[in-house]
DNA sequence: ATGCGTTTCAAACATTCGTTTGAAACGTGA
DNA sequence: TCACGTTTCAAACGAATGTTTGAAACGCAT
C-alpha cells in the first residue's frame, strides 16, 4: 500500500513482466498447486525478482486467482462448450459435441493443459478462487449440459435423475484427468493419440446415451 | 539410527502412543494431504511429543505409507470388493455389488472416510506410497471389476473396449469423491442420506449396464 | 539534461517446517 | 533397590516460505 502505484495501466516493459509472471505462474501452479507453488520458483522462471509478484498482483493469492480465471476462459474459448454443434441440432449430436470439447480440454497438451490440472487440484484443496470460477464459468457449463440431458430424458423425469445423469456423463470425462496416476500405473502402455481420442469420445457418447435412455425408461 | 531401538516389538505404553499417532495422522493426512500435513499437528492431537513420529516410524513419509495402507485395507475389509455377492452370481448382480460397496466406501462417514480423501490427494500429488497401493490393492480391485465387465461384454470385445468400460463404471462412483467441491457449490442443497445412496447405486448400475450393453452391441 | 513517477532489485524479516539432540522419566527384570 | 534399555520431552537446528523494505535503475515528459 506504500509505494505501489497503478501497474495495471502501465504498458511499458512492466506489462511484459506481468505477462511472463502469469505464464510461468500457470505452469508452476499446475505442477504444484496453489499452496506448494513458490513465488521464488515462479519469479525465477519469469526472470523477475521475488518481489515482482507482490508488486504486480498484490500477493500470491491474487496472482493465482487471475491465473485460474484466465486459463479456464482460454481453454473454454479454444474448445467451446457446445463443441461447434448448433443449439438447434438434435440432442444426441449436441451431447457428442459437449463430450468432444470436454475431452479435448482434458487431453490437450501444452500450456492449455494447465487449467485442467489446476482445477483438479482445486478439488482436493479448494481456494477462494473456486467459488468465483464455479459462479462465473462452471455453472453455465453445467447448465448447457443440463439442457441436453433434459432433452434426452424427456419432461417427465425429475431433477434428481437429471442431476445424477449429469454427473454420470461428466464423470466419465474428468476421470481421465483426476485418476491419471492410477490409470498410468495400472496400464502403463495405455496412451491416447488423436485417433484414440475420437474413439474415446465415441465410447463415452455411446455409453452415456444408453445410460440416459435407460434412466428415462426406468424413471417415470 | 543412533539410539533408536526396536519399538515395533514393544507393547507397553509405547504401543498406545503408536496407535494414537496412526489414528490422528489419518485425520490430518486426509485433511491436508501428505505435504501440507504437519508432524506438529499430528503429535498435538495424539498428545505426543514432536519427536514421537521420528522415533516410532522413522519419519513423516514412513508414517504416511503405513497410514495409507492401513486405512485402504480397513475400508476394503468393511466393504468388500464383491459387495457380498457370490462369485457365481450373474454378472449384473455382481456389478451391482461392486458398485454398492464402492459407493459405500466413498460416502461412509467417520474415520473410514479418510482413506478416500487420502487417495484423492494421491491423484494430484502422488507419493511413493501410491505405487505400493496400486500394486497390492487397487490392481486386484480393478481385476475383479474387469471379470464382471468381461462377462457382460462377451468374449468378442477387445481389451481397449473393456478398459474404457471399466473407466466409465468406476468414474461415476469416484466422481462424488473427486468433484465434491464443485458439486456442493453447484447444488448446495444436494445431500445423500442412506435412501439416496441406494438410489444412487441403482442409478449407476442401470446407467452402467445400459452403457456396457450398448458398447458390446457396437463393438464386434 | 533534468525531475519524477514507475519498476526492479538484493537483502532481510518473521514464520513454519521436519528432524535432531541430549537429557529426563519410565518400566522392568535382577 | 538398582541398573539398563525404552520411551518421552523441551529445545534447538537448518532450510524454506511469503512478504516487506529502502535504495537503485529505468523511462519519459518537460
Amino acid at each position: 500500500m506504500s509505494l505501489k502505484a497503478n501497474p495495471a495501466t502501465a504498458d511499458s516493459g512492466s506489462a511484459a513482466t506481468r505477462e511472463q509472471l502469469l505464464a510461468r505462474a500457470t505452469e508452476v501452479f499446475a505442477e504444484h498447486g496453489f499452496r506448494n507453488a513458490t513465488i521464488r520458483d515462479i519469479c525465477q522462471r519469469a526472470e523477475a525478482n521475488v518481489a515482482a509478484v507482490n508488486y504486480h498482483f498484490g500477493g500470491k493469492e491474487e496472482l493465482y486467482g487471475e491465473v485460474l480465471r484466465r486459463n479456464f476462459r482460454a481453454a473454454l474459448q479454444r474448445f467451446p462448450a457446445d463443441g461447434g454443434v448448433r443449439p438447434d441440432a438434435p440432442p444426441t449430436q449436441r451431447l457428442r459435441g459437449f463430450i468432444r470439447s470436454f475431452v479435448q480440454r482434458i487431453f490437450v497438451t501444452g500450456p492449455d493443459s494447465c487449467h485442467g490440472r489446476m482445477l483438479a487440484r482445486e478439488m482436493v484443496d479448494p481456494t477462494p478462487a473456486l467459488d468465483t470460477l464455479v459462479a462465473t464459468e462452471i455453472r453455465s457449463l453445467a447448465a448447457s449440459l443440463e439442457r441436453i440431458v433434459r432433452d434426452l430424458l424427456g419432461p417427465k423425469v425429475g431433477d434428481w435423475q437429471v442431476r445424477v445423469c449429469l454427473a454420470s456423463v461428466v464423470s466419465q470425462i474428468v476421470f481421465y484427468q483426476h485418476c491419471r496416476p492410477v490409470i498410468s500405473r495400472l496400464f502403463p502402455d495405455l496412451q491416447f493419440d488423436s485417433d484414440d481420442l475420437e474413439a474415446l469420445v465415441d465410447h463415452i457418447t455411446t455409453f452415456s446415451l444408453a445410460g440416459i435412455r435407460a434412466t428415462a425408461r426406468r424413471s417415470p
